[in-house]
DNA sequence: AGTAAATAACCAACCAGTCAGTTATTTACT
DNA sequence: AGTAAATAACTGACTGGTTGGTTATTTACT
């Protein structure tokens, strides 16, 4: 009687663990929030045991951060250089800006996270610093710049820096907290789409001057 | 030698425990969130022990489900009633609404409820789906109504009714929620005021029509 | 005295973090 | 090429601390 060459438990795969992980505990604290997912169901969804886990991460918060991190930071730093270097209109730079923050991060898995650091800020105020330096920060001066080289051109009106480029993120933020806590409970299911067109057509009446606005339907 | 006639170390009061412990548990989950609050210092801050909370509510849920229910519903058909009952235009109902919920919720501890039940919905769909029907379809409703009668009064430039109110509600979201999760990491703390000032200017330019609009410089 | 109200000690379950031991893979040597 | 030794990856059981929930007992009030 032979036995069958079993396939060994494991395998070392010391380069993709890192990777994976990452993935885990973004589905898995996006579905049950940070304080509420436990280390052994990220170890779980990513094929490892906890002890694994923990040779390529120090603790939860850390992980949590590296989540944020491998997610965030790098999408923010690209748009900062796509606006550096735009030559058109501040509004087209603007209204591009956002459709593009909906399409990457409203519609896509990462919508997690802001949602996670606002809902657990209070507790963990390392990562809620961590994410408003690393995040909210420069988002605030990409805003702001945009917003500021369009008064400036004459083609935005005289606005409020310091308050205006909240009011104008609010409805991705909404967009965002809405598909994580209210889908389930939505009648008439929120249209992202649609959504951010509305959200536009404000912005864009709200914002510009009368004579500017009229120039530029849909652009 | 006498002892002093000691005061009893608790008393019988059947009637304010309840009330109180609703207090005591708003305060703590608008703190810690619901997670990570234990029900020891809910009792603590109530001024009575664990097993005398167990007396008044079965359960934490049952619970927070309380501190929720017992939060809005005085604030609930308030704002309804004067929506119905107003003779002037569309856009001044609509700024005193938005005034007023900042004044009322933004401004006070019972912001603390929205922001917990967003952080928490994923965990507890039940509290998730009871402020949904309690809250946010009365809100819409509400809002939707407002909309449709400016535009319908030649005061609003034609919307998107299913989405527009969503935009229009998101910066009051936004400041409730900066309030509870960033105060502490912005070196510019945010002025509700100031905030709401420039809200209401940019709807005013932004769902007015520009005859209406040029007619009402700060209603 | 009788009982409702409140306490304080208790249990069971859970979880972040640790570590001694096991196994897959690589390296060094013949 | 073959294999023994060394290493790196991984496991799984364990610990200390916490907390939701229970209950035997004490206390205040009628």
């Amino acid at each position: 009687m032979t036995t069958t060459p079993a396939a060994p438990r494991w395998q070392r795969r010391a380069e993709a663990r890192p990777e994976e992980v990452l993935q885990a505990a973004l589905a898995a604290f996006a579905e049950r929030g940070y304080a509420a997912t436990s280390l052994d169901e990220v170890a779980r969804r990513a094929g490892i045991t906890k002890g694994t886990l923990y040779l390529y991460f120090p603790n939860k918060a850390e992980l949590f951060k590296a989540v944020v991190r491998n997610a965030l930071v790098s999408n923010l730093s690209d748009a900062r250089q796509r606006a550096a270097s735009h030559s058109g209109s501040s509004w087209s730079l603007l209204a591009g800006l956002l459709r593009e923050f909906t399409h990457r991060i409203v519609l896509s898995p990462l919508s997690a996270i802001p949602k996670l650091v606002i809902a657990e800020a209070g507790n963990f105020p390392d990562i809620a610093g961590f994410y408003f330096n690393e995040v909210v920060m420069p988002a605030r001066q990409l805003l702001q710049g945009i917003l500021q080289r369009g008064i400036a051109q004459g083609e935005f009106r005289p606005l409020d820096l310091d308050h205006i480029w909240r009011v104008v993120i609010a409805p991705l933020l909404l967009a965002i907290l809405w598909q994580h806590s209210f889908k389930p409970y939505d009648p008439v299911p929120l249209d992202v789409e649609r959504h951010l067109a509305s959200h536009l057509d404000l912005l864009r009446h709200g914002l510009l001057l009368p004579q500017v606005s009229a120039l530029q339907e849909a652009p």
